[in-house]
DNA sequence: AATAGTTAGCGTATTTTTTACGCTGAGATT
DNA sequence: AATCTCAGCGTAAAAAATACGCTAACTATT
């Protein structure tokens, strides 16, 4: 399945930085840095799922395949956001020795495009969790992470909050049929902040495209929600004015 | 002052959107593609200012180093947008021959990181007119250019437009001193339509950062605008709040 | 000297959006 | 039966956006 090791560009890469929501937080999805062969004193740091790029391989693509790679999922939401290319950001020479070891290639500076990805954590198999050692991780909380992937998960961060304020994405992180007050929590976990719940349904309302179905949660203990659905094919007819959540 | 040929990475390079305001329409600058040595049939179409990357250079600084060999300016505003990396964003043999005629290294596949630069077009010395044939041309008139490099100045204006609904950046690109009615030029011409004019003012006027001189035009057909400045300490100090400007 | 043309700059009235809450309803839990 | 929690509808007030009217001050034109 691998290509040939020395088909990798040592310059190029991409890292996915993969978002998902459980109902209560925002998390991403990590992979563990782990060397297949000797140098088991390589200390093992959690980083982003992410791969060099192979020779005349498109950038998109590239993003595209690692996540295929990853969770088994295609056709997914994914936004390049940001390069970093500091020529020190792989300089912890555990790091470029595991690159160099997994890669086949001699690393000397690599600049890596990413991409922010938005998953419904339901429908993600997570495939190669066991190979790959991937988990799930609370944005809140995130463990000490390999190169300069923090930084780019911050970014990330930024950047989903800007996206939040004017696309509907967040449809990308629910599950199909989904409640406004899971919307409102997801806002909220991806803001920062609490918001308040009747002007927040005001406001999400006025869109035609959120559209109430004829169910209702059952088991909750309290006064059973509305479900609601995302009608894509409405957003993209009328989306004359871009829309504008200033929470 | 050139590094030797052989210092680039021949697979990263930096692109530069320089817009400049002349007091009516949005401009960009541009440098003509001539190839130094043979190879008259060559086409000459018009690029961005853009290098590939030095061995361990920074992009930012790349971009630094393409701007300052350009215009002679340093301290520049410069904002990373976008990457452009479809491995056949460089095809057209002419441009590949081009670049390698330049640069002294074989060409296969190069990713670019796009920037956009600010000028206040008066301070431009432009310094390497000649050498270059750079050149100011309005956004709504571009000729024909090279590579993806329409497409990158397209992003850029995007990017330009989100960004000065956010942020006041505007004051980049206007000279020092200027009337509120500049500044609503700008506007009009970033944004691509017409504002009105009261509206316009009041909401500027409302940020204490703009402040008034007492100072005013003469010599113009009309009754002489106030000059304002912008006072860019004032505006860090007390932003807790992001502005909003929804033109 | 009068007039026309242009932008500056202040105002006002109306509509729309945002913000801040109150309150009842429908379930489960104790 | 009381309590807890969120659902979901509503209202009042404040703030922002929109759509204009109008006079002021200057140059250019006749």
């Amino acid at each position: 399945m691998k290509e040939p090791l020395t088909s990798f560009n040592p310059h190029l890469s991409v890292d996915c930085v993969v978002f998902g929501f459980d109902g209560n937080s925002l998390k991403v999805l990590l992979v563990e840095k782990v060397a297949d062969n000797h140098a088991k004193h390589i200390p093992r740091k959690h980083k982003l799922p992410g791969d060099l790029i192979i020779r005349m391989e498109d950038l998109y693509g590239a993003a595209e395949r690692v996540l295929l790679e990853l969770t088994g999922l295609s056709n997914i939401f994914l936004k390049q956001f940001s390069v970093f290319g500091t020529p020190d950001r792989i300089s912890d020479p555990d790091d470029i020795r595991w690159l160099e070891d997994t890669s086949g290639v001699t690393i000397s500076r690599v600049v890596t495009t990413a991409y922010y990805s938005l998953i419904k954590i339901g429908k993600s198999k997570v495939k190669n969790v066991v190979k790959n050692n991937a988990s799930w991780h609370d944005v809140a909380n995130l463990p000490d992470l390999a190169f300069d992937h923090e930084e780019i998960i911050k970014e990330g961060i930024k950047s989903l909050q800007m996206a939040i304020r004017h696309e509907p994405i967040c449809f990308e992180l629910l599950p199909r049929k989904f409640t406004l007050r899971e919307t409102q929590i997801l806002y909220e976990a991806i803001l920062g902040h609490e918001l308040d719940n009747r002007n927040f349904r005001k406001k999400l309302l006025k869109a035609a495209y959120i559209e109430p179905l004829d169910e209702k949660q059952n088991g909750v203990a309290h006064k059973p929600a509305r479900f609601y659905k995302f009608n894509k094919k409405k957003y993209e007819l009328n989306r004359t004015d871009i829309l504008n959540y200033n929470f």
